[in-house]
Formats: structure tokens, sequence, C-alpha cells
DNA sequence: GATGAATGAGCGTTCATTCAT
DNA sequence: AATGAATGAACGCTCATTCAT
């Protein structure tokens, strides 16, 4: 196997199984086993667990930056952008479900909360820029709501997260319109 | 210390470290010492680990339920409702860091979703039964868009926990008055 | 309750639970509740748990003793005599199950040991001494095989033990006659 | 330290502890002290000190029936063959007391009660079965008194346990000869 | 570079014993 | 005298990390 391909493997063994079941359900012992490498050949690519955590959700949040901003165009009138990205990003949680429940058991960690400050001081790469510039143009042109960036973050993916999570468990099934529905909803929540 | 004293002492102790650090960040040992009781004092007054868990959850959402109720007349019209329900929580949100952060933990395990099931089921009492009771009679008489209950939830508590959140963690600082806008745009965004 | 009461009950809650559960199954909180008192109470009466399972050991004994040697003669023959015991203990072991249990629990002890070892050297009462005294004639008068004392025991009483303990774990059934049969090929083993 | 001197440390110092001090007299953490490894390992060959007990158990019987076999003939008489076993058995026990000791202990404890009924049916292999077998076709010709299998295995097989016990305990010390006549008194018990 | 056996600190939990009431 | 709440050492077991091969 080669040197990416065994980086790779420890990778996606570790995002299942965190994902599946939880920090605490993914010793590295079981990690390395469903990697098909040695224990200790993961602390060659992650110093410890803990920047192994931190790696996988980096990874995860680039493929799904790169997802929901595929076809985004600053050119659109600032509902459709809006609606572009809030469906890409619900679609997303939805399709890829491993992912989502990854995110959620990252950001329920100090380092989430760690990530989550760097990314609105703007320290951090990504679509969040993308909602960033929105947002404030949004706001500078009277289109949105006069609110503090992370209020107009937090209003607009707080309800996508959540619904995501209530379809993932099975509480709701979202079909394409329902998606599209849920996201006009919060631009309705954040729209002047 | 008296029997009762104690027993809140162990209850103190175990959602301070427990909204501090997470489950795992909150050892039984360390909460008997910071509780000021031998380890297996608390085995005297909770089963196990879980139960302490659960009968922690429990009492915050009593308590919480009651100060978000008072006051709440279903004579009032329902973004007034709303409102009340909303900024209530989110008060108690922002005035209770560690209950909130304690809920977060929880929700964020096995427990909370078999909670959150119940809940949606009806099976539990509490604030919820209002808010479910004031989304299905909106919906009726056509005030609020037309949306699977659940979804509903999410649009109007997705943004109120982030937001919270976001203000216990320093990102942002809401005042009285924020929190009503902030609850007037969740009503935008569930209302036709 | 009277203070011999309180004592009694200790000692029958304590013999029952050893009995059917072991050492290990047998807290002293728990022989508390079964006996209706406080779990300090037990230290009134007894040192510790140490103390209390010598007591109840010697208990068992003496009231074994007095059942097997009742109608005991020293001028029956030698076969009788030895068949009067023989048959009263291990009738005894058969219609007191939780006394033998009890019995061999202790045995796989420290402690029983130690009793054995007592009781070998004659520093202990009992049935014991009618057995020594049974052997060390019937040896002299050549009716018995000429064997190291403690062996003329194991050979008349091993059988015993382990016939009583499969019948109790179900795996044989003794009726009377049985019991006599078994006996008496105990004393074909010990007689010249 | 090689594996399997490791895992054969493990097993030494477990059936000595066990051997020595009980189930209850042989933590984990001491049993790893004196083997000389740490207190994990022992979980790397052993899923839990159930299944440790339980292999340690199979290892001594395998040991000790290969021993007690080795040289046994069906042609030899019925006496000869019951005496090539029982000298067998008391000599294995008293040769290896700490293995006789551990016996003890194992078979006054639930798994030794469940291997003993196994025994009995038939459902395990080993010396049992010579004897077994020894014993069915015994009565068959009428060289041994008609007795249960269950009571004809307790009336051959308990003194010599209850011999080679106080032999151990120092009570009484078997010479050879001894060993020959003890069984052979064993004999007498059986036969018709 | 890769391995996986070995480690030991730390976990949740039990229970004999004490002592304030 | 009697209680039972409180204790904390000790248990079986897990797992992130190390290091000899």
């Amino acid at each position: 196997m080669a040197r990416n391909d065994k980086r790779e493997e420890i990778v996606r063994a570790a995002r299942e199984l965190i994902a599946e079941n939880g920090f605490h359900g993914a010793p590295m012992a079981m990690i390395a086993e469903r990697a098909g490498v040695g224990a200790g050949t993961i602390y060659r690519y992650f110093e410890n667990k803990d920047v192994l955590i931190n790696e996988l959700y980096g990874g995860i949040e680039d493929r799904m930056n790169q997802i929901i901003m595929d076809g985004y165009s600053t050119e659109t009138p600032f509902r459709g952008r809006f609606l572009h990205i809030g469906t890409g990003l619900l679609r997303y949680f939805i399709e890829h479900p491993l992912d989502f429940r990854y995110l959620e058991q990252f950001h329920n960690s100090p380092y989430g909360v760690a990530v989550r400050r760097d990314k609105l001081l703007g320290n951090r790469e990504g679509g969040c820029n993308a909602f960033k510039e929105l947002f404030e143009q949004g706001m500078a042109q009277q289109v949105l709501k006069n609110f503090p960036l992370v209020i107009l973050f937090d209003l607009a993916f707080g309800p996508l997260v959540t619904v995501a999570r209530d379809h993932i468990l099975g509480f709701v099934t979202l079909d394409a319109a329902m998606i599209v529905r849920t996201v006009e909803a919060c631009w309705d929540g954040i729209k002047r």
C-alpha cells in the first residue's frame, strides 16, 4: 500500500467509526484494524488522536465546501445565492450522513469551539467566507436584517443543521422539494 | 451537611463538570471531589452514572419549562405566544449557561436522541407540548407555513440554540433587545 | 425485638444469603436488610464479617452434631455405630441443604483450614470426637483397616460429602434406602 | 520475554495465586505483578478473568488426564484398572499441589458446577470417560455394587480428593505405599 | 517505514466498616 | 443501644500511546 493510500484508509476508517459510534466508540486499535494497518502506524501519520480528529474535520469541511460552492456565482441575486448555499449544505448533510454525524461529534468537543472561533474571526478559508461576504453585502444593501454577523449565521445555519439531524435520525424525511422549502423559510427569517 | 444538601452538591458538581468538560471530562471521582463527598456516596443517591445524567437532565428541563411557561396564556395571539416562549427559552439559556451547555452535551448522546423521540411522539410532558399545540393550531389557521411539525420545531428552535451557544462562547453578546429581535426573526421564518 | 432475637435474625439472614450466593454474594448491607436491622447493628454482635462467618459455622456444626449424635450409643457394635453416624450425617446434609452449602463455602476458605486443623488435633468438641473414638477403638480391635486417623476420616467422610453435594445439585436423588446403601459402601471401604 | 513465555508467566501466576488465596484473593493486578507484566497485558491473552479461570482449568485437566491415562489398558482386570486410575489421580494431586488446590477452588464455583454437569452427561472428553466406562462395565458384570453412576463416582473419588487435601495441608503424609492402600480401600468400597 | 505487543493510568462501581445522630 | 449515611480502597477492565523488532 502506498503511503497516501495508507493515510487515506486511516482517515476513512476513523470517519466511519466516529460517525457511527462517537469518539468513545472509536479506539485507535479499532481504527487501525478497520484501516488494515498496525496500531502504531497511525502515529506515523498523525501525532495523536486529537490531531487525527482535527485533520479529519478539515478534510470533511473542504470536500463539503467544494461541493456546495460548485456553480456558485456572485452574479446571482442575494436570495438565489443564499438558496444555492443553503440547499447545497442541507443536501450535502443528507447525502453524507456519516460526515454530518462526524461534524456533530466534532462540534460538541473542545476542538469544535476553537475551530468555530477561528472561522468567525476569518482565520479559516472555505465556504464560510462566501456566506460572510453574502451576509455583509446583504446587510449593507438593506436586503438582510441588520444583525451581528454571528447571529445572521445562526439564523441561517441553525435550522439547517437541526433539520438535517432529524432527517438522519429518521424523525422526518426530506425530499428535494422540502429541502428547498426549508431553506426558503430560513431566508424569510433573515431577509428584511 | 444534611442529606439534601449532599445530593444538591453532587448535582451541582456534576452539572458544572459535564457542562464544562462533557461526559468524558467528568469522571465520577472528580464529581465526588468537587461535591466534597466520597466517591461511593454518589451511588447512594444515583444508581449509576447514566441515572445521574438522566436525572440531571430532567431537573434542568423541569425548571426551564416552569420559567418559560410562566405567564403563558393561550389567549394571546400566535405571534405573542411564540415570542413569549421563544424569548423565554433564549433568556433561560443565556441566564443559565451551565444548564444550556449541559443540555447540549446531553442531546448529543444516545439518551438525548431517545428523549427527543419521546418528545416528538408526545410521550413527555413539558413546554414542548405548548409549542406543539401552538404550531398545530397555527398551521391549521394558516398563520404558519405548512410544514411537518418536526421541521417547524427546527426552524423555530434551531437558531435559538445556535445563538445561545455563540453568546455563551462569547462570539456575540445578546442584550434584551437583541433577544427579542432574534426571536422575531425566527417568527418571520415560520410565519406564512 | 429482643437482643437475642436480633442476633438470631442476623445469623439466619447471613446463613441463607451465604448458602445461596456464596460469601461474595452476601454483602453486610444485604444481610442487615434481610435480618431487618441496620447495617451498623451487625457490628454490635459480631466484631467483623470474619467473626460472623466463623460463629455461623460453629452454630451449624453444633446443631448438626446434636442431631447426629441423638440416640448414639457406645454399646452398639462398630458397624452399627458407624452407620448411625454416617447416615445421620448424610441425612442432615440432605435435609439441611442450606447448612450443607454453607459448610462447603466455609471449608473452601482460609478459616475452614484452620478449623479442620483444630478438629484433627482434638482442640474442638463435637461429633467428631465420637468418630475419633470409634475409629481408634476399631483399629485397636482390628475391625478397621490400619490407617492414620486422618485417612480413615477421609475414606469415611469424603464420599458422604460428595454424594450430598451431587444430591443437592440435582445430579442424583437419594432416598432413605440409598442413603443407607451409600454409608454401607463407606463401611466396606474402611472395614478390615 | 517471548510471547509464549509471557502467556506462561500469566498462567503460572494466576494458578499460584488462585490456588493459594482463592479467586477473591487473586486480583488481576496481583496476577499481573507476579507474572511480571502490565495489568492490561493479561487481557491480550485472556478476554476476561472468567476466561482465564476456565482456560486454566482446562489446561490442568488436560495435563492431568494425559498423565493419569498413560499406560492405561482396557485389557487389565477391573481392579487393576481402578487402581491405575485411582493411584494416578492421587499421585497427580500430591505431586501437583497447586493444581489440586486450583481444582478445588474451581469446583467450588458456578463454573465448576457447570463443568461437572457436562462431564456427567458425557459432553466432555477426558479420563472421566474411562472411569465411566469402567464403572458401567463393572456394574454390568456384577463386579461392582449396583449404584447410580454418580454415586459410584463419589464413592471412588470422594476419599481421594479429601485425602489429597489433607496431605497437601500437612495433616497427614502419604508415601507411595499409603497411596496404594488408600485407593485399595476405595476399591473395597465400590466392589461387590 | 511498519508493526502490534505491551503498558499503566484511569474508568465506573462495590462493599466492609465507621461514626454522628 | 441502634441506626444507616458516608467513606475510600480495591476491583475488573479499557485504550491512547510507546518501542523493540
